[in-house]
DNA sequence: ATATTCAGTGCAATCGATTACATAAAATAA
DNA sequence: TTATTTTATGTAATCGATTGCACTGAATAT
């Protein structure tokens, strides 16, 4: 059955010439005569060639693999991501593989790890919550493997990376919660060592203090910003004394996990509580009343951060290597869920 | 900067053995010494070695790569089948390319030269909307490389795969539909070469028959299934003269659209019109009313498959291998969308 | 005491493609 | 005609890990 693999031998015996000559022929090399490369062209359709990249990988010291390690692929968000990263690898040569963290450092590492012996030329990574040191990320640039962060970012080593303005996105939706004349307004916050939520925490409370509201500790909830974690913030919140009347979630699950219980407890959404989510999940175009939320080009990202790659494969040889940070500025969706009719 | 990788020959060399030994040893191969074992580990975690899966690769002929083929990572099914493949191969030492076809024929069979020349040891694949011929995965099949698809299935040549039995998921649902007294049931296919389409369609024209209502080809609407088309075919509905009292969509996106927009015109659903989907996406549990579907089991769509793999690797040696076919149970997940209060 | 087994390593070929460095033949220059 | 350049191809080393075979010295058997 498995016919042995056709090799560049095999075409040379055949066409009784050598191996280097069928290699440059097939890599269309100046020096080989036009005569020459028709016929091994000819001959490697004949014989069905598959060029071994394993091996030119070897050889060459670059694989022309791309690692993306994603905390999970069935977030729109990161899936749209891995388009952008695609669109722009396609036809450039590079493959790219995929590996989950599922949001743990253990397996953050394990894929690292399962990287770097796959001999990437690069790493592309959303690293997990739970991640809090970035040695095993050092690694990698310490190989010299380049490694662009998208979406979280941090400050604690000087990286490539491609994140969104996740202060302005926070402020942005915020503020507009404010013009629609919400004065308490509740925050879903994530683990605080993540960047992202740190910063949009940052542009909520700005957004607050800008317009003489006072910041309240106590309206500021934290969470893993799951679907399961809204309901029962949610829950949570309908037991207050006064109720808020505006959430503005950091995630568009929690969002939309209070807002299914909120509707159930009678509340009229947005007009007794306004609900902004972040990050434009699909869904929330489709649920009723639609989400408004913040997007973060998230295609938009990838395609960014493929790009930085390509750049920096492009300099490499020449100049020195400074890490750079590209900050998207996000876009605020408004939707039902925080248009009020009164104001 | 990128200080030279440390190979075997390396700690060899540090040691005084010889790469042959080193290799061993770290293979925990019974003929080495267990001080020199010790040694090794210890120099090989002292010059930070890392190994080079690579040329392992090339010298084994097994790159330890399964490439998965699918049409699109941003549909909760794909996502989710991919998390079943990672659960079973996590561990086992086999990594996992991700390719998008984006359901064109032409950017499948890139993806397939790709992974072939990657030399991936497997591909997983659910084939593009578009594919009508299957000689590229034929050209998988021949050079002895294990070749599983999976959800969409065919008939035109004999494969191992995993899917769910569409006939049955659509059976039921229609069945259901007709118990809640619907006898006017449009249904939303898709392209007729894909499998999954036909045996839907098929499903839900045998569950008409058994309960003596006529089929009526005019009912069946063909589309690209997507959210758009739903939408689209939901407005012509609405212009008939006798509006149908229920929709099977073979897709939740088209079931979504068509929801959209007859709630819009004042339908009220389920009571005017009932709905039901399949594949059970996730934004189907947090619409309002919240859709009935079809769950896959994607998931376990993915575990399903790569255990076959794993399996055929194991006999492969000794029997003769022969393809099967697993077909799951689908379930029926009855919401809102289709439970009328009448019945 | 000699023969046999075995534990522990080393030697060298190999996987397939690439490429620096020859080399031979043809073309051009002097 | 001889020298020089150019064209087209061959030679052989290389990438790093693996592995069949060979080898040495020690242990065990006869």
């Amino acid at each position: 059955m498995a016919s042995k693999r056709t090799t560049i031998h095999d075409i040379a015996r055949e066409l009784d010439i050598t191996a280097s000559t069928v290699s440059r022929a097939l890599k269309d090399h100046p020096r080989i005569s036009e005569s020459t490369k028709k016929s091994v062209l000819a001959m490697a359709e004949e014989m069905n060639y598959q060029p071994n990249s394993i091996a030119a990988a070897l050889r060459r010291g670059t694989s022309n693999l791309i690692g993306v390690i994603i905390p999970t692929a069935d977030r729109n968000f990161f899936a749209s991501v891995i388009r952008g990263v695609e669109e722009v690898l396609n036809g450039t040569g590079y493959n790219v593989i995929i590996c989950q963290s599922n949001d743990s450092v253990e397996k953050e590492k394990s894929n690292i790890k399962a990287l770097l012996e796959a001999q990437v030329d690069g790493i592309f990574a959303s690293y997990a919550k739970e991640t809090t040191s970035f040695d095993h990320y050092k690694d990698v640039v310490e190989r010299g493997i380049p490694l662009i962060l998208f979406d979280r970012m941090q400050d604690s080593f000087d990286v490539d990376a491609v994140g969104v303005d996740d202060f302005a996105g926070a402020f942005k939706a915020t503020e507009h919660l404010i013009e629609q004349g919400c004065k308490k307004i509740v925050h879903f916050t994530g683990p605080d060592n993540v960047s992202i939520y740190r910063d949009r925490r940052r542009g909520y409370e700005e957004a607050l203090k800008r317009n003489q509201i006072q910041v309240d500790e106590k309206l500021v909830l934290t969470s893993d910003l799951k679907l399961e974690a809204g309901r029962s913030l949610a829950l949570d919140i309908t037991s207050w004394a006064e109720i808020p009347d505006a959430i503005f979630s950091a995630s568009d699950y929690a969002a939309m996990g209070a807002m299914e219980v909120l509707k159930n407890k009678g509340f009229s959404i947005p007009d007794d509580v306004a609900i902004i989510g972040f990050s434009n999940e699909s869904f929330t175009s489709l649920v009723d009343p639609a989400l408004s939320t913040v997007d973060q080009h998230s295609k938009k990202m990838g395609q960014f951060t493929a790009n930085m790659f390509l750049d920096r494969m492009k300099k490499e040889k020449d100049s020195i290597y400074t890490p750079s940070k590209t900050v998207l500025s996000p876009e605020l969706i408004i939707r039902k869920s925080s248009l009020r009719n009164n104001s």
